[in-house]
DNA sequence: CTGAAAGCGCTTACAG
DNA sequence: CTGAAAGCGCTTACAG
């Protein structure tokens, strides 16, 4: 059995109570106890029951995060952002993944309770937005991390509206006219929100200009088909991918085509992950601080621990920013 | 304040301990009362106190995963093979990373007394090796994890040293018969077992061939610094990279001088990191499944679990696989 | 099959 | 500044 506060005490010649006070750092123990305990604590390598400590102090030093799934660059970065903020506030991490599967979030969030002193929660499907009320305890301070607006919760988004807009405005101004979209699969909230910005802009920005959507599902393997679509009949000028997964499938497609990039065909993605730079022509996204998104949904939550009252922040946007590499260079037409 | 086992013993007209027995599963229940209480504590979405239920159950059901860092595809693949496995069997992951200071290793650990039942820790400082003891409670089951071996403890590898050997056997038969090494950080396990591969092979393989080791740190830009140092003087016809990453820093260092791969020389990495395949040449590499080395892992501790009191395994080593692209293809004047 | 009670290892009013 | 005691929300022998 490993050693409690009990034994503490007992060696330390005091009362549990008085090793728990010693141990926190609170004011009113003599310093000579206070020495004695701490010196006593480490020569037993005593370490407090965590279980025993929530149970009665009500709190678990711990964050829950709840994501759709812990796969690639996106995950890694985004935990990385949290664990620097939950490591400076000597926080835990309690990782969660649904796994995709948006009737698992509930599961997966219930079963934060008692864990956790609040939730970092990514729930990206636009469907089934509702039912998350019934999974979120009022009770339990929660963050929305890239999931839309919230009538009731605080929410970090990517701005990826504005960033959709600004690189539609970009292959514009680089001598693209006819821009073709490869959408996002259609229940994800970035999906819409890109779709969104690339319409809109196309509306205000090029008079007359149609939009020209194909569908995908942000992986490779739908950008490849999508880049194959787009070289059936009439080609446009550049294509924009919903995100950059889709962008290098759409490029290879390109590229086993004998299609040349940019000099045939602009092409443009949106994340910035690390491959888009290695690519070959290097490929114009827009960057997305992944890391920072965690970084300031658990900042966020940190204010709501210290002012639960208040009245829950505007959403936050994280403003992105245009990489523009060869893959969108200006059409010879107008750079002639 | 939210539903806690009395309220649903209230509601139920039962007992807590009857509660507790039929949301547990418990045999000695009677059916009309198992269902009666199932149903109240799922009208009142009662959900148990996980401090409360682990600190009387002695039970956590919670994994702690100490890693020196949470940075990238390798955290992101070990994350997934653990999670999948964790997943299968209800456990929940506590994340913990010390961020590659073996000093804070030590509270890393001892944080997760009273929070988990099981530790993977990854620890692949060759120093301080001695001083894990300390921190690692024998009464806490716990696997290593390319961390070397251990007397005490079963630990999973890479099979970094054979898959060294394989990759120098290679870049032999192809052809190259000086082969340089960049090695990785001198503290570290896996860049130990990949220079000693190295070393090995060529002095069994290549009769009178000598070792020829350049300083690295398993960073792009050491790779970077180590290529520029290799065009120096006389050239090696091969580079061997003890890791994919510094490859890739080496290939962009002959990019800039004009030397051409495999033509002027021969390159190889160690990981097999999606980059690997992307860019080119293609990077010939040893593939490892990380996933697999992460899942191997906490099945091994759930062995424990099963199991206290069988003798540890021996250390696992997990097989790699070559993965010859077109940096390592044969040199011309051998197939000529 | 069921309940009363002890106990898990802490923290925190309450007294003094 | 210190201690005795209650209590956090569960589980689990122990009786019956």
């Amino acid at each position: 059995m490993s050693v409690t506060i009990k034994d503490v005490a007992r060696e330390a010649n005091v009362s549990v109570a008085t090793v728990s006070r010693a141990l926190n750092g609170h004011e009113n123990v003599a310093e000579d106890v206070r020495k004695r305990v701490l010196e006593v604590a480490d020569r037993l390598r005593y370490s407090p029951h965590h279980a025993a400590r929530s149970l009665s102090s009500r709190r678990t030093q711990t964050i829950g995060v709840v994501l759709p799934d812990l796969y690639g660059e996106f995950f890694s970065e985004l935990m990385r952002g949290i664990d620097a903020v939950a490591r400076a506030h000597g926080l835990h991490l309690l990782i969660s993944s649904y796994h995709g599967n948006p009737e698992e979030q509930g599961a997966a969030l219930r079963a934060m309770r008692g864990r956790v002193d609040g939730l970092l929660l990514m729930s990206p499907f636009v469907a089934g937005r509702e039912d998350l009320g019934e999974s979120l305890s009022p009770a339990m301070p929660t963050v929305l991390l890239n999931s839309g607006r919230s009538d009731e919760l605080p929410a970090i988004n990517v701005d990826s509206y504005a960033g959709a807009r600004a690189m539609t405005r970009h292959l514009l101004d680089t001598g693209h006219r006819r821009i073709a979209f490869i959408a996002g699969p259609d229940d994800n909230f970035d999906a819409h929100e890109r779709l969104r910005g690339y319409r809109d802009e196309l509306a205000e920005g090029a008079a007359g200009a149609r939009p020209w959507i194909v569908q995908g599902d942000f992986t490779e393997a739908s950008g490849h088909a999508a880049g194959r679509a787009l070289l059936g009949g009439e080609r446009p000028d550049a294509v924009f991918a919903a995100n950059d997964t889709m962008a290098l499938g759409c490029l290879f497609a390109f590229n086993q085509a004998g299609v040349r990039v940019p000099a045939d065909i602009g092409l443009a993605g949106f994340d910035d992950i690390p491959l888009s730079r290695y690519v070959h022509p290097g490929l114009t996204t827009m960057r997305v601080d992944i890391a920072e998104l965690g970084g300031r949904a658990l900042r966020t939550l940190l204010e709501r621990f210290a002012h639960p009252a208040a009245p829950p922040p505007a959403d936050a946007r994280l403003p992105v920013a245009l990489v523009a590499r060869e893959s969108s260079r200006s059409r010879p037409i107008d750079t002639a």
